[in-house]
DNA sequence: AGGTAAGCGAGACGGTACGTCAGGTCTTAAA
DNA sequence: TTTAAGACCTGACGTACCGTCTCGCTTACCT
């Protein structure tokens, strides 16, 4: 037989004010500066509601990633047939959004937040993309000769990606220019 | 016309005691889990000689570092002449060094310092490598032709180096071709 | 006519239950560190179930006491026609309780509770015998004139509880012949 | 050589501060109702500067008792050559302050922290007074045999502490009369 | 027999306070 | 004037209980 739960059940309101509260603060003061009881303020809440759930700071931003309150979900390329440039164009986009002021705070957060718990280090890769289209985007462009056989969507994904994160790291500006270069080095010129 | 100084100069003593605590600190604990105190009792020092030099965790972190106390001095590549296998060579070192436990606290620890300074990150970009010695290596092979024109060093760098951060944050085994997979997938295969 | 109760009646079981982990929880931790959660568990009882019963904690140490759960009832005075040495045996038997290092902890604990309820200081006195036996037998002395008349048991009563009181609080030891003096103090020396 | 103590000494004015907002507070609320951190609060003064010095709720009252921020030293009784009008009188005005609302609270308190504190209750017991004046002042009526040979100070003290003890203890009114009746159930009329 | 109240064990909830750790500033005496 | 020591105020930590509030169940009276 299953075991029986007996007592009241978990309140979703208060979960969800938890993970929202959560994801406002990281994005407002970043990772360091979030405290469990400023999470626990800002979201009516008993402190111990929150250590019931979660076991640490890094638990609670990983599940408010997951679900969505953090991050937007990771964009995927566009597919115009021409791989070249869906992905130049793709990069730009993530490069504007890194470098915006409004998301800076959060995505260093974000990688602050990986270096502590390792689950947010798997979420932060799938979440940016590494996942699944970009991948196959690539796999498949692989395939129909587009691009020269050999390459795995997951190494050129892994090595797009890799360059964004060190960019959000190293704070240097990225030029209008550099998703294409970055793109051609690794895929080089389209065959005329 | 000189400043005169008076009294005591500073203690060089103090000042590097400090930043050997530091960085066996970092190395033993985590940045997350360093502490001012810590150093100050490590160090046998008052707090306020470390506040008096450096105004932040980030910044005597950020010292440290540079001062050769918290990381071996950035690898170069090998030259054999034959660049490819000389990448994969100096990125199987590399991931070795990433992949060993005693490092790996020490790794995520600088990248989340460099979350939080910008000085940091900067220095870590250089530590890494792509500082100069890569990316001269690559610039040359390119102008003799051996890899094929138009790709540019610190480009490829930046790929390279992109994907050792992304393996400290994720914390994915890497497998023993993965080097020569990533070098493969920027340059291509040597021609025959 | 008769108010007419539906539902399930008071369980009975756990009345008992609460009251004998009460008593023994005071005696085992004292009052200050019982708590109420610690009484559900050690009872095997939901919270709800005190508070629907008792309002607070002294209303239920005071029940617990009350029900003869925590303390032995209040000792008569012996009586072999010798009222000084009754009372002075009296004193002592109760001397030997008080300092006994497995009762210390009770008495305080409900003094302490006293010093919370008034429904609980009202019980202590009268559990501390004040109440009849004790009186009477001083007024039936003073009426056949074995003491001076014009004492009231009451009284007299109040002056040798409140040594012990004052003994359980300022815990000085208190010697072999410290009921006798105290008697003595009082009723002076038997006439010969 | 004498221990050479270095850093700053302890500040006087957060020691005063502490003890003040605790006589005010235990006063104010109860000792129950005393929290460290309210006392913090209220001193202005960091909770770790309490804990710095004192251990426990017990240990800061006692100190705040003794250095005479909480209770007005311990009244002598006035000496008219009258023993039994002077303790009377003194009872009385004791009657008057214990049942005092001003002061009950307050009163419950020292008698709550000493079941907490064994010096507490020593200092209580000095503090009412059995400490020396009321001693002497008995033991010299019996030396010039103003009352009967054979009694302590000592034990007369204590009777009569106790009994005003208890009456905190137990809050019941007392009556006009009640101080010459235990004068005069302890020393008897005055001869005539 | 079915409906309707309670009572029950369990336990989640919003809170308050605990006692500790560390942050960054200030104050000493010694060097 | 710098140093080691360390006291100070502040703020956050993670835990223990408070008293209230659901849950799903059981028990017993009442149609």
């Amino acid at each position: 037989m299953s075991e029986q739960r007996r007592g009241a059940p978990r309140s979703e309101a208060a979960r969800i004010a938890i993970l929202e509260a959560t994801a406002r603060l990281v994005r407002e003061r970043g990772y360091e500066q979030l405290s469990m009881e400023g999470v626990a303020a800002a979201a009516h809440v008993g402190k111990q509601t929150i250590y019931r759930w979660w076991g640490s700071k890094s638990e609670l931003v990983a599940e408010s990633m997951l679900d969505g309150f953090l991050m937007p979900g990771g964009e995927e390329p566009p597919n115009t047939g021409d791989l070249r440039a869906d992905l130049a164009a793709w990069l730009r986009e993530i490069f504007v959004f890194v470098e915006s002021p409004d998301n800076e705070l959060m995505l260093r957060s974000l990688v602050s937040a990986a270096t502590v718990s390792r689950e947010i280090g798997a979420r932060l890769h799938e979440q940016l993309g590494a996942g699944s289209a970009l991948t196959r985007r690539i796999d498949d462009a692989a395939a129909t000769g587009e691009i020269r056989s050999g390459l795995l969507g997951q190494d050129v994904g892994e090595l797009l990606i890799g360059a964004v994160v060190l960019r959000v790291l190293t704070r240097e500006p990225t030029g209008p220019d550099l998703p294409g270069r970055l793109v051609r080095s690794i895929l080089g010129d389209a065959p005329s």
